[in-house]
DNA sequence: AATATCACG
DNA sequence: ACGTACGTGATATTG
């Protein structure tokens, strides 16, 4: 029986702490509760997991440099000079690196007077002799000259992303050299990141070529006289002190004054203990979770919570205000599996499978009496879950989720121990820690998925008052109880209904399109001579750009860009141009449209249930997803005709829209009080055209051409994007210069919105958020930051979000007052869609006249500005109809 | 998992 | 001089 071959791993901890630091440069995103920068503790912990794994080490030493002067600098003083400090952000990490390698069981070490390199190189001969592998990882490529046939040095390349193996054999191959004769190389060349000087004008090249004729730095002195004269022959002589000097300083000392013996290098295995507390401390949840016992680990450090899992639920099991979570694993709520569901108070908690919530007539009382107060975490997932179930969930008084979201609307994790970390609420796991994630992901035995569970109602229970108390502070009471709690509630309604789509409409079209697509296909081939993926961005740039040498206009990261701009400028060139434009829409539509929008209809209904995300967009707006219903095509008639398949649920009824027009510019009306954008709304003129008369100064409505409005239209919205003169001049394919005109010019005429731009950014520079007229927030981090990337998209947005964010504010007042009002009025119309500006209802004819009179009520009333809101409406058969 | 493209307001 | 319009989601390809 034989030993497993010793193996020593040694590590330049210097070097790679670094590279950890420079590779994984997002300082912001690694932070831990207080604040300390983690990101090279992070970079640098993934590198210790890989190569433990990979290389499976018996013996690990980690060494440091120490301190500033070593002997080196008593050799040459310069040694090292020069070089920047190191960044403050990473020395409060310094301390942290040797932390992490003990719990990781190895040891470090570092030596007065001497750098890593050479307590490195000192272990690695020691190994070498006494029979071990030795592996070297370091960011420093003077490390390679220790190589031998039982020692290889591994370099760091991208960051730590990658190493790069080096052996004798891959040295001789690369440079030509025996490994001992890196340190020649080295001194000929001389070192800028080192600031040693070797010999003038000798690089990597020259050094090479004179070590292949004379092998060492001795021996070509030696011969010195049988080089022919020439500049480098001179400048040999000249630096021949330096080149020795310089040899000497980048050589490894392989005799430094250890102290550990090898033996005591042994690794102890992962001190499970010590990484728990130093993730912890990190907030390194993801390898917490990763630690597999981590979450057992985790949970025993929690503090202890009682609960009772109920096998029978009675009315004794409820009181007035408690906190309510039911359990689904599946993102989408409309087919998923409640796993188990738990309620409790500060006092008392309980849990209980579906099936015992199901057989129970008290869970379903107390769910939906509105006068039992609960707190929920995503209230609106709840509901629709609950529903599903038979049961209708009503009383959500506070939504965790939903406060958090309206604090800051970066807090839109899905994960309840997220937010609740970010309040320092930490009794709580992460979802990924009780069922994995990927492939991997499993429900737990019921002891863990209970405890689970009663711990998230915890949570709730713990950060109600907290979050309640930050609303109240931030003067977001209202926003919060009287338009978003709401709102949720209605969005859950308008989910459950869900809109009729004819499968048959869509199934139509599929093989319309299927038929048209085959045809542009062939003459697409045909015309390019091959057959190619048409759907591929890349083989389309070599086609067109290198087979058929038409000119590439843009590029993109990874080759040429295909866009459509870019296309549309060439497709006078080539007749494919067009056939792929028109191929490029018919795919789109047939597969994200066509086949995509087929499978989101439930066979039993007939009907499509989008999910509204209501604490997801920075500004405030819904989204729309699986699938999303606010994207559906309109300004093209081939597209449009998507919308016929979209009906109402019955026969006899009709679909119903109401939009707002021009809903932002009123609000930048408003906001900014500009006396002649008001003016124009209140006297009801065109808003592009009187936008066209000021800016190019046209006397009458009926002298401005149709495309003077649409340049004075891509004004207007540049305006409310935080214009520049480069968009501008993209969007109109004009010069920068003359975009930049048109800008001089707009804020000329219209001084008010000047004025508003300027202060808006002049706040958010002070207070670090803008705000919309509801007071919601968006905060702006990069508003001072010294990238001018960075800082003008920040001052962009500071000008837009209040103005997106407060239409999004209006239309979600209209819909709660709406669906208020309608059941006021006990119509059957349903509320169905929403789509930024504009609102979808389904009603029976009768009603139709009803809501033409109604819905432009609410909405135009939904908040009193300065200037008039106007609403257009619609109703037919269809979605396309009721245009 | 990232990138390019394109659908909407 | 810097390099861009604001806010989203779905699909297909490719590393």
């Amino acid at each position: 029986m034989t030993d497993k071959k010793k193996k020593l791993l040694l590590v330049d901890g210097s070097s790679v702490a670094f590279r950890s630091f420079f590779g994984l440069p997002n300082l912001d995103g690694f932070r831990n509760k207080n604040g300390l920068h983690t990101n090279a503790l992070y970079a640098f912990n993934n590198i210790l997991e890989r190569i433990f794994q990979t290389e499976e080490p018996t013996h690990l030493l980690v060494a440091f440099d120490s301190g500033k002067t070593t002997f080196r600098n008593a050799l040459y003083g310069d040694y090292k000079g020069g070089r920047a400090s190191m960044p403050s952000e990473l020395s409060e990490q310094w301390p942290y690196f040797g932390v992490l390698v003990h719990a990781f069981g190895g040891k470090t070490y570092e030596l007065v007077n001497y750098e890593a390199d050479d307590i490195i190189g000192t272990y690695s001969r020691m190994a070498d002799q006494a029979g071990y592998d030795v592996v070297i990882i370091s960011g420093d490529k003077d490390m390679i000259q220790l190589t031998t046939d039982n020692i290889r040095v591994d370099i760091t390349v991208k960051g730590v992303s990658e190493l790069k193996s080096y052996t004798p054999d891959v040295i001789r191959g690369e440079y030509g050299i025996e490994p001992r004769q890196i340190i020649d190389m080295k001194g000929l060349m001389g070192d800028s990141s080192d600031n040693y000087p070797g010999v003038t004008k000798v690089g990597e090249k020259t050094a090479l070529k004179l070590l292949t004729e004379y092998g060492s730095i001795e021996n070509l002195y030696e011969h010195i006289d049988e080089l022919k004269k020439s500049k480098m022959k001179e400048n040999l002589i000249n630096d021949k002190e330096n080149a020795f000097m310089s040899k000497t300083l980048a050589t490894i000392d392989l005799d430094s004054p250890v102290t550990l013996k090898l033996d005591e290098l042994a690794v102890e295995g992962k001190q499970i203990d010590k990484l728990t507390d130093f993730y912890r401390e990190m907030d390194f949840n993801g390898f917490l979770d990763k630690l597999g016992v981590a979450s057992e680990d985790r949970s025993e450090s929690f503090e202890d919570i009682h609960f009772e899992v109920l096998t029978e639920i009675r009315p004794e099991h409820f009181t007035d205000r408690m906190a309510l979570y039911v359990e689904m694993l599946e993102d989408n709520y409309h087919d998923g599996k409640i796993l188990a569901v738990s309620w409790g108070t500060d006092e008392k908690i309980y849990t209980a499978s579906l099936e015992t919530v199901l057989a129970s007539v008290a869970f379903e009382e107390w769910a939906e009496n509105v006068g039992a107060h609960k707190i929920v975490y995503d209230g609106k997932r709840t509901m629709v879950m609950l529903h599903y179930a038979g049961i209708a969930l009503a009383g959500i008084d506070f939504d965790i989720l939903l406060a958090s979201y309206i604090l800051n609307a970066k807090d839109n994790s899905k994960d309840l121990a997220q937010v609740a970390q970010e309040y320092g609420y930490n009794d709580v796991s992460f979802d990924e820690a009780i069922y994995g994630k990927g492939a991997k992901t499993a429900v737990p035995e019921d002891a863990i998925l209970h405890d689970h569970l009663a711990r998230k109602v915890k949570a709730i229970q713990a950060l109600f008052a907290q979050l309640n108390a930050e609303l109240e502070s931030n003067v977001q009471k209202d926003l919060y109880y009287e338009m978003e709690l709401p709102l949720s509630f209605v969005l859950a309604h308008m989910e459950i209904q869900g809109i009729k789509v004819e499968p048959q409409r869509l199934l139509t079209m599929k093989e319309e399109f299927a038929g048209r697509l085959l045809e542009i296909e062939k003459t697409i081939y045909a015309e390019a001579g091959e057959e190619f993926n048409i759907n591929s961005p890349k083989q389309l740039g070599v086609i067109l750009f290198e087979k058929m040498g038409l000119p590439a206009i843009k590029k993109t990261k990874t080759g040429y860009s295909t866009a459509v701009d870019v296309l549309e400028k060439l497709q006078a060139q080539a007749p494919i141009v067009e056939h792929i434009l028109n191929y490029r829409q018919l795919a789109k539509l047939q597969s994200t449209y066509v086949e995509g929008l087929l499978k989101f209809i439930k066979p039993e209904t007939g009907k499509i249930h989008t999910r509204y995300q209501q604490t997801l967009t920075q500004t405030g707006r819904l989204s729309s997803v699986d699938p999303n219903l606010q994207n559906i095509p309109i300004r093209m008639e081939e597209g449009r005709k998507i919308r016929q398949a979209f009906v109402p649920q019955q026969a006899g009824w009709k679909l119903f829209a109401s939009d707002y027009s021009q809903i932002e510019l009123r609000v930048l009306a408003h906001i900014s009080g500009d006396e002649h954008l008001r003016e124009a709304f209140l006297e009801g003129q065109d808003i592009h055209t009187s936008t066209a008369m000021r800016v190019f100064g046209i006397e009458k409505p009926e002298d401005v051409t149709a495309n003077l409005r649409r340049q004075a239209k891509a004004v207007n919205f540049g305006v409310v994007y935080g214009i520049s003169d480069y968009g501008l001049s993209q969007n109109l394919n004009i010069t920068r210069k003359a975009a930049q005109e048109f800008i001089d010019r707009y804020f000329d005429k219209y001084p008010g919105v000047k004025q508003f731009m300027e202060d808006i950014v002049k706040e958010a520079k002070e207070t670090g958020y803008v705000e919309t007229l509801f007071h919601r927030r968006r905060y702006l981090p990069d508003i001072h930051n010294r990238n001018f990337n960075l800082r003008s998209f920040a001052e962009r947005t500071a000008i837009n979000s209040p103005i997106q964010g407060t239409a999004a504010d209006i239309i979600k007042v209209a819909m709660v007052r709406m669906d208020k009002v309608l059941k006021e009025k006990g119509l059957q119309a349903n509320m169905l869609l929403q789509v930024h500006d504009e609102l979808i209802f389904e009603c029976p004819e009768e009603e139709i006249p009803v809501l033409e009179k109604l819905v432009p009520e609410i909405m135009e009333h939904a908040v009193d500005l300065a200037v008039p809101l106007k609403v257009d409406s619609n109703s037919g058969d269809s979605w396309y109809d009721a245009k």
